[in-house]
DNA sequence: AGTACCGGTTCCAGTAACTGGAAGGTCAAG
DNA sequence: CTTGACCTTCCAGTTACTGGAACCGGTACT
C-alpha cells in the first residue's frame, strides 16, 4: 500500500507519516520504484500513533507506548504509569490555565472597552494595576 | 543598568531579554564598551512583557500590547479586545484538556496496572478499545 | 510518441519562544 | 597580573510537524 492510502487509512498526513519514518517510529518496506510500502501490520503502527498523538500523548510517549504494544510481555503497569503521567501532565496544565483564566477575566472585566485610553488592562501590566 | 540588573529587575532570564531585542520588542541604548544599557523605561518595558507573558499572551500579542502601551491616544477598546480574545483562546484550550482528561481518566480506571500484559489502554488505542 | 496530471521521492526552511553552549572581550578585585 | 564574574555574538537544539521546490513514476488520452 502506497502512503497516499496509508494517509486515508490512518488519519495522518502522508508528511506526518514520512516524519514518524525519519525520527524512527516505523520502517515500512520499499517496492521496486522506492515507493514506501506499507503492510497492514504498519498500518496499524499508524493508527495506534494517531490515536495515542489525539490522547494528547507525545512523540516520545509514543515511542515507548508503541514498543510496550509490540512486547506481548509488556506488565499492564508500565503502560498505567505513562498514562498516569500523562494524567498528571494535563491536570498541572488545566490548573494554571484556569489560573490564567481567572487573572485575564478580572481584568477584563474592569476595563470599559471604550474609545478612552485609560485602560486597567494595561495599567496592571505596567504593574500599576488593580490585580495583586 | 548592563543586563544582569535588567534581569534581575524584571524577572526575565538575560538569555530571554536578548532574544526579544533581536525580534523587535525592544532597543536599549548601548554603553561605551558595547553592553547594552537598560534606561527605566527599558525597564517598564520588560516588566510589562514578563507579566504580559505570565499571563499567557504570546509574543506576537506583546508586541500589539507594548505599542498600546506606549501609544498615549490608544482606546482601551483595543486593548480589551486583545484580551478578549486570548480568554477565548483559554477557554478553548481548557475545554480540550478536559475532553482528554476525560478519555485518558477512563482508560487509566479500567487498566488493572500489574504484571500482566493485558491492557485496556494498549487495546483502545490499538482500535479494539473498550471506549467509544 | 507525446503530454497532462496525479502521486511518489528527497531535501531545505520555517514555525514559537526560547535555551544551552562555545569563543572571546571587559571590568573590578586581590 | 591573574582570576572570575559578566558581557558580547553566533550557532545549534528543542517539539512536532508543515510548506515548498525540484524531480521521478505511472497511467490515461490523443
Amino acid at each position: 500500500m502506497n502512503i497516499g492510502d496509508a494517509s486515508a487509512q490512518s488519519g495522518l498526513p502522508a508528511k506526518t507519516i514520512r516524519y514518524y519514518e525519519e525520527i524512527g517510529l516505523l520502517k515500512p518496506g520499499r517496492a521496486g520504484n522506492g515507493y514506501r510500502d506499507y503492510s497492514v501490520k504498519d498500518l496499524h503502527g499508524l493508527r495506534f500513533l494517531q490515536r495515542a498523538r489525539s490522547l494528547g500523548f507525545s512523540v516520545d510517549d509514543c515511542r515507548q507506548l508503541l514498543s510496550l504494544y509490540h512486547d506481548k510481555a509488556r506488565e499492564s503497569a508500565d503502560v498505567k504509569a505513562i498514562a498516569e503521567a500523562k494524567l498528571v501532565e494535563i491536570d498541572r496544565k488545566i490548573a494554571e490555565l484556569v489560573g490564567l483564566r481567572g487573572a485575564l477575566h478580572h481584568l477584563v472585566a474592569h476595563c470599559h472597552g471604550d474609545e478612552r485610553p485609560d485602560c486597567p488592562i494595561i495599567d496592571e501590566l505596567a504593574g500599576h494595576g488593580l490585580v495583586q
